[in-house]
DNA sequence: CTTCGGTTTGCATGCGTTTGCGTAAATTGG
DNA sequence: CCAATTTACGCAAACGCATGCAAACCGAAG
């Protein structure tokens, strides 16, 4: 098991003890010359560099994270890929790391691997941070996070009690917000679309939109478990047809369902929406706002959610471990047509 | 900077020093334990495994991959992070990586980050492997991957004459089989809506399509650019409308940018599908199976594609290279209401 | 010209593993 | 029961870098 040296040039690794060399400093210089604020001669420091540049050089995150205990790469865990707002989630992370000069590493859970054994995993290959977006973190997940040797957040979910940073769109308040829409527009017999059971989520969507309703004067709202997905909301919608007393709006606690629920009742259901059912989403993902659908939904920053939750990655960079902060940024209503204000 | 060691008990790291003394062997013994077939004697290894575990040790991937150069990440290269195909391919791969112990670190190019910076710094960490999954690959990034010390491979890309390894989808018979289903099917005036200028997959099945036109004695079909987006094939559909001739059938070189011609079709046109206009598109993404759009698509079969892909990287797990191979695996035509064969 | 404070620099050690090499122990054959 | 193998184990040297420490340097003040 030698290292794959074959005939060819392949890209010998150059080391910092090239860069040395070439420079006519020692080993030390160069490490000194990429470290910042480091005990150094600009004058050297340029020559180092300019060597570093000519022969292609670049420190080893490997052997600089064996030292620092810092590797340059936050870790995602991440479960649900699929949920087409996680992509983008994804993708906002990516390229906010990337122009810090960091890496996200994404652990996703294989077959029946439960996410916390992943933590662990993430941890071991010294990154600096964690991300968590799974829909339920457990109880030993809640402990092995807050025991962990680095900046642990949350993301887009909170757990009661727990000292774990977690940042996320005002999710009571959205519900709240969305309630309050559909009862200004006269709508008197709303529904609701739960994720899947346990997810802080839609917990808190729906609790906001429960007690948004109930501020009216209306009674808790028909519910169906639609478990996050597209199906899922599709099958709600044929449900919630069935009821006695039809439902003429109805709030799905994400996008991805809410579009199953639009398609369960134009399809199947035969309904026209608006006209005769409105429906509402959560996430604002790209689908809501093609002309098929035409969803309205409330719009999660997640600019601003990503922005915040590297901020608190970041604040303990020195690594002084930081209390634990919640921090809900607020979202918007998009009308679109499948409600008509 | 020193380490994070505040009051509170941080998991401090265990290391295999540790688990020898627990288990009364030498820290080789340890090593030895968790690398396959070592020489070690079954008993001792069942001994040093117990106190691992009972210590809750895993070996450094960090220090580990120094020796080796083996880090158990393989490097995803992904550009294209929201077309909902790559999202289905990423995780993919995360579950089969993760299924072998191995994890998959992704980079996504930053603002204006060219690509070809993204190779050197993946290797920098020391992955097993790199996966390159971006429209584009330029002649630079060619040179680069060849001379890589580790495999690379080409998702659902070819770049002609370089030699790297592929795997995708057979693009250019699947562009000739939605030629043939719409030749048979009596549709006489055909167009195509193409993807990014000069990315193989929208070339590759451009040419087979134009082929099977071609061999039906139909001319060369009216094409417009979508860029691989909803928006573009929107825009190309209204494009498409309004020509003398005004196509009988769309084929999008993938299915984000079909759905994007269905709405243009059907909200602005105001033509039914498949009444007046047949769709088809190319991947068969979740979406496209809803019932709003019942897309008529080309399935690429990702499973598949991924599996092979997993097959190139291991094959030169001893560090010998293996010839560049290129593997297509056959996809099939998934039929539905955007057509009526 | 000497002394002193401050800045640079090199040396050596260590981060947590793997692994070639030598030797002690276990196994086999005669 | 002993010699010849084979097998198992420990030692120590890497892997590529960061960093505390002390030596070397530089200019200015005395």
């Amino acid at each position: 098991m030698k290292p794959p040296k074959n005939g060819k040039s392949k890209m010998e690794r150059t080391t910092a003890a090239d860069v040395a060399r070439a420079a006519g400093v020692s080993i030390s210089a160069v490490s000194r010359a990429f470290t910042p604020n480091a005990s150094i001669a600009k004058q050297t420091k340029s020559r180092v560099m300019q060597a570093a540049t000519a022969l292609g050089y670049q420190p080893n995150p490997l052997a600089r994270g064996l030292i620092t205990r810092r590797s340059g790469m936050i870790a995602l865990l991440m479960s649900e890929v699929t949920n087409p707002f996680y992509p983008a989630v994804l993708e906002t992370f990516a390229r906010a790391l990337s122009s810090r000069g960091k890496r996200v590493m994404l652990f996703t859970p294989g077959e029946d691997e439960p996410l916390e054994a992943l933590l662990p995993q993430a941890l071991g290959y010294g990154v600096e941070g964690v991300v968590i977006t799974s829909a339920r973190p457990t109880a030993e997940m809640t402990a092995a996070c807050e025991s962990a040797p680095v900046p642990v957040v949350l993301f887009n979910r909170t757990v009661e009690g727990a000292a774990i940073s977690a940042v996320g769109c005002d999710n009571e308040a959205g519900g709240r917000r969305i309630a309050d829409f559909l009862v200004e527009s006269g709508r008197k017999r709303p529904a609701f679309v739960a994720g899947l059971a346990g997810a802080s989520t839609s917990l808190y969507r729906e609790r906001g939109f429960t007690a948004g309703l109930a501020a009216a004067g209306l009674p808790a709202p028909p519910r169906r478990v639609g478990d996050f997905t597209f199906e899922g909301g599709l099958r709600a919608a044929e449900e919630l047809l069935g009821l006695k007393e039809r439902p003429d709006a109805i709030f799905a606690a994400n996008d991805i369902m809410a579009l199953g629920v639009l398609d369960g009742l134009r399809r199947v259901g035969g309904l026209r929406v608006p006209e005769d059912v409105w429906v509402v989403g959560f996430d604002d993902i790209a689908a809501a706002a093609w002309p098929s659908f035409g969803l309205t939904s409330f719009r999660q920053p997640i600019n601003r959610m990503v922005a915040e939750t590297l901020r608190i990655l970041e604040s303990s960079d020195d690594g002084a471990p930081v209390p634990p902060s919640t921090v809900l940024v607020p979202g918007r209503l998009i009308e679109r047509n499948s409600t008509a204000g």
